[in-house]
Formats: structure tokens, sequence, C-alpha cells
DNA sequence: ATGAAAGCGCTAACAG
DNA sequence: CTGTTAGCGCTTTCAT
């Protein structure tokens, strides 16, 4: 590795005959400088292709310009065909790029990267932490929040931090009873569910809007458990079809689990809507393009990433008006599949 | 922003009654120190809550212990339906996070992201910079290289830098052309083709592929070009149809065109594979499930990133045997659409 | 085996 | 408006 001398501060000084100080000035933009001069620096920066060390100035600013989002999953399930975290990395992309701050993201599926990555943050490389996909009760954002680290959630966190921290979620339940809904105005009574995972709070929330929409019309569904994926998906719907051969509608918590869904009705040879009405939550590009296409809770995914980074955004920049919590609305997007 | 004081070395050492340079051994599980200090030192750490500052460190020994992906497309791309790029951070990052290297990814679809990134990687903030998808002849791997950074792509540049810069890719003619003769084995003889961007090796090395086929076969066919997206491969299909209403068959560069030419086919009342058939490129574990699967070249995708890591890995550690170039072996996967 | 001391490259008072 | 001067927190010779 030919790491070949980069010119410091110091030279380009001596090259411009000025001292540190001026070429610090010119380079952060400091207008207080003569023009003569600040021609003169930038003259020598180019030539010597100057780049501040970015570690020295981090040293003193205390500031990094780049900003983390911690996915506590696994990089394979992150980068699988689930247009989930896609979607948040998008929307926090987009803000932050109009910020010029550099996204750092991090997979910390298990202990651990987990491990590495809490480490990384606490050892100052970011200026702030951004969490989504949360299980459980983690209490790293609680932790990093506590010594002095901006941190922010998408998904309301399942136990509240001691040290309140700022999040985004989107209006699960309203979705949810929608969609049941109008599978009761479609004359469906046997409606099951496919749950997501109840260590998340997207599981949690859609399944408890699922009760309570049942309770209201005075009827009971099947439910399984599933973890948001297509195979997850696939193997609810089979034990669903099991515990009750005659249900006539199921409401998925997920675009994913309610593809597999599909899979699985067309393989017991289930004809959908006109046997089993489907709808899905999420509403991703491909659920318009699959067979039939799927009847879904529209939820504002890429917001939920540019909301997020903007509550960011506000905390690293010490403004005062974060909002604590942000709630999104959801939609039911109406197409074949119910 | 509440940033509460961290912990320095400084502190620890006092704690501790020993000198800055012994705590420092110990944090770098120096073997020298002895063992009632080193477990003393250590639980002053615990105490204090300790975690080396990444910056101070960084800027005496001039490493990071992070390696930057470059992605010179927009965010909004990178993180779409298209999982060419999720199989490429999924390779990268199992090998990365095997090494404990914390990977940093970043999007450069703009002039301005461009800048950012070039002056992020020339600011010492990562070890080494690797690249993939890269259009046309991007200068920023070449100079990267020529002050010394270690940089790596995925995918053989299209002018060669005057620095030569390792790379991996795949066999993209031979899996053309098996695909080209499984076409013309099963009795095609109008086979057209809808080509990948001419910015980029991958698809002008497939056009080049289906030309050479064709050629051996004693025919010409029609071509259109796309940019790998599944929209430009419905308006390419439409355009092929319009040139040639009687083609029988079609190559396409890229899983999403292929599906985007299936869905243009559909429109158009042709029957697949009885009317035309359809190859595309990729084998992405959606064409599986398309309608009807698609027959498609499989290339590795996953592997290049782990072989471009690994590369990686090698250069800045420092190993003499990192090899030049890489190719990896290309696979045709016969399913219902031809 | 441990400590003292010298920076790494930069920014930010503070003078002038 | 510009230069001088202190560090930021850490690693690393060099002595001891």
């Amino acid at each position: 590795m030919v790491t070949r001398e980069r010119p410091t501060l110091e030279a380009v000084a001596r090259r411009a005959g000025v001292s540190r100080a001026t070429v610090s000035r010119v380079v952060n933009g400091s207008t207080t400088v003569a023009v003569a001069i600040r021609d003169a620096v930038n003259a020598a920066v180019e030539e010597l292709g100057y780049v501040p060390n970015q570690a020295a100035r981090s040293l003193v600013t205390q500031r990094t310009e780049s900003i983390a989002l911690i996915l506590p999953e696994t990089a394979s399930r992150v980068f699988s065909d689930d247009l989930f975290f896609p979607a948040v990395i998008r929307g926090v992309s987009l803000e932050l790029e109009a910020a010029d701050k550099q996204l750092v993201l991090m997979m910390a599926g298990s202990v651990a990267s987990h491990d590495r990555v809490e480490r990384y943050a606490m050892a100052g490389h970011v200026d702030g932490v951004m969490f989504a996909s949360m299980h459980g009760a983690d209490p790293l954002p609680g932790s990093l929040a506590r010594i002095g680290i901006p941190v922010v959630c998408s998904g309301r966190p399942m136990s509240p931090p001691p040290t309140p921290i700022p999040y985004v979620d989107v209006d699960h339940l309203g979705g949810v009873s929608r969609a049941v809904e109008f599978l009761l105005a479609k004359g469906r009574r046997r409606i099951a569910t496919i749950a997501g995972p109840q260590d998340m709070v997207a599981g949690v929330d859609r399944l408890k809007g699922y009760r309570t929409a049942l309770r209201d019309a005075g009827l009971t569904g099947h439910e399984a458990v599933g973890d948001f994926t297509r195979e997850s998906g696939v193997r609810a719907m089979h034990q669903l079809l099991a515990e009750d051969p005659a249900l006539d509608a199921v409401f998925v918590a997920s675009d994913m689990m309610a593809h597999g869904a599909l899979q699985a009705l067309r393989d017991a040879g289930r004809r959908v809507p006109d046997d089993v009405s489907v709808i899905g939550f999420d509403d991703f590009e491909i659920s318009r393009y699959s067979d039939p296409p799927l009847t879904t809770v529209r939820q504002p995914i890429v917001d939920m990433g540019r909301t997020m980074a903007r509550q960011m955004l506000g905390l690293v920049t010490d403004k005062l008006d974060v909002p604590q919590a942000v709630v999104l609305p959801t939609e039911l997007v109406v197409r074949e599949s119910a």
C-alpha cells in the first residue's frame, strides 16, 4: 500500500506564504480574508491537491458530518427482496444528501455486529444515530442517548427508554381497521390474520388492530404469526388453512407475507379473491404486479425515513423544535385480491 | 445537544494510577503489561465506560478500520426493486463483517454527491474504496488509486486507468453465447435483444456477445437499448415488436428488463414462450415467480461482492498476492420462458 | 515492564 | 485582517 504523502495545512501555508490559521480560514470559507490572500491560498490548495484530514478536524471540532442508520438485522435480510429497508434508506438518504451529511449504514443483526456498532457510535465516528426495524427492547438507543449522542427511531420503541427518544411511526391501527372493515363490507365473515413478529411494534400493533376490529364486529378469527418474510407467509397461510379450511379472508401484516400467502392459496387450490380475500400491508411496487394484484394498506415508508432524518438533522443542529413523536397516515389501496 | 463529557485515556490513567501509555497498551491488547496492572486498567475502563476516540486514534495511526463501497447511482436507484445492488452489498458485507471492518456505503448518483464522496475518501475517512456499477470512464477510481488509496472495482473498468486497479467481473460473453445457442437449438431464428446501457461494461459486453453469437449463426437481429430497469424493458420490447412483429425470441441483458419485456409481450397479446422466447440475465429470486418463470443467465452477484471485498482486505493488509483480475463463471438457468 | 515526551493535522481563541 | 499559540485524544519511540 503506497500511501503517498498527502499535503497538510502546513504545506499549503508555506506554499502560499501565510500562516496555517489563514489557510484554515480560507478552506472553511471564512469571509474575513483578503481577496488576494484567499486567491493565493486557493491556488496553493489546487496545486498541492490539498484535502483536509478529517480525523484531525474531527478531533478538534468534535463533529464528523456523518450520521449512522442502524438496522438491527443481518445484511442478508436488509438486502433481500424485502422492499421495506430500501424504502427507509431511500428516504433517509434523500434528506441527508440535501443536508450534505454522509450516511453511514450499519447492519447489526448479530451480537458481534451489535457490539461493533455500539463501539463505533460511542467512539464518536458519527454525529448521530438513527434506528429502524427495532426488535424487542433493544437497550442501545437508550444507552447512546444517555451518553449524549443524538438518537432518533423509526417505529415507536417498544419499551419507552428512560431518556425519551424522538420517533416517527405510522398509523398501524387505523390502517388495519380500514382493511378489516373493507372485508366485512364485502361480506367476509371468516377473517383470519397472518401477524408480524411479536417482538416488533409493527407486528404487535397490527395484530392488536385486527383483534379490535374483529371484536367490534362480534367475530373471532384464526391467527398465525410470521416474521414479515415471504416464506413465513407461505407457512402461516398453510397453517391457517389447516385450522379453518372454510376461511374466506385473511389480513396479512406485510406485503411480503401476503405474496407468500397468495402463493400458498394457489398451491392449495383456492381462488383469490373468489374463495379467499387477501389484504396486505405496505403497498410495495411489486404488489401491483402480483397475481392477482394485491389489495393492501399503504404506509409511507420513504416518508418515515425522511421524517426521521429531518428529526436527526434538527437534533445535531441544536434546533429546539424537534417533534418528539410523528405519526404518519396509512391508506387502504384496493386492487383485485380483495 | 447535551454532549456529556466522554472519559479520555487520561482519565482512565489517573483512575488506575498509571500512565497514558500503559492504558493505551492495555486497550490495544499489548502483551507486555503486568497482569495486575492490566486488570486495574480494565477495571478503570469499565467503571468509566471508556471508549477510545476514533478521530484521535486515526490521526496517529492513519487508519480508520472502515472501507467504503461507492455506487455511482442515486439512492432511489440503488434502493429500488432492482436486486443487483442488494446482492453486491450483501456479498461485500459478509466479508467485511468477518474481518471486523466497518462498511461505509456511499451513493454518488449526482455530480454533487460524486464530489462529496471524492472529498470523503480523500480526507482519509476510510482505508480503502470499492466501486460497483461504474458508468463510462469515471476518473474517480483512478485518481484515488493514484494518491495511494487502495481501490478495487466490481466490473472491469471501461477504460483501463493508468494506475492498474484490481477488479472482479463475470463471464458476460460466455453466458450470452450459451443463451443464444439455446434459443437457436429451440429453432428460433428471429432473435432480438434488449441491451443494457452502453456506458457500462455489462451493457457493452452482453451486446457484443449477442452480436457475435448471431453472426456465428449467420443471422442478424434487431436491437434496442435499455438502462437495466423494468420500465426501460417495457419500452424496448414495444420498440422491438414494432420493428419486427414476427420476432420469435429476445435475449434481454438483465432480469429486470426481462420482466418488463414479459409484461410488454403480454400487453401485445404474445404468448411466452409459444410465440416469443425470453431469456434474461441475473437470475434474481423473483425470476422464479414471474409469469412465466424466467429462463436466465445466472451471474454470481453476491460472490462478486465477496471477491471484491477480499481483494480489498488483501490490499489494506499489504498482502502482495491480490489477484489483479478475477472473472467468475455464468450459467444458463432454464425455466418456462424459453 | 512502565513512564515521559513528542507529535499526528487541524481549529479556535486571542493578540496585534 | 492575519499570525501566534494552545490544545483536541491518542500512539509510539525512547529512556529508565
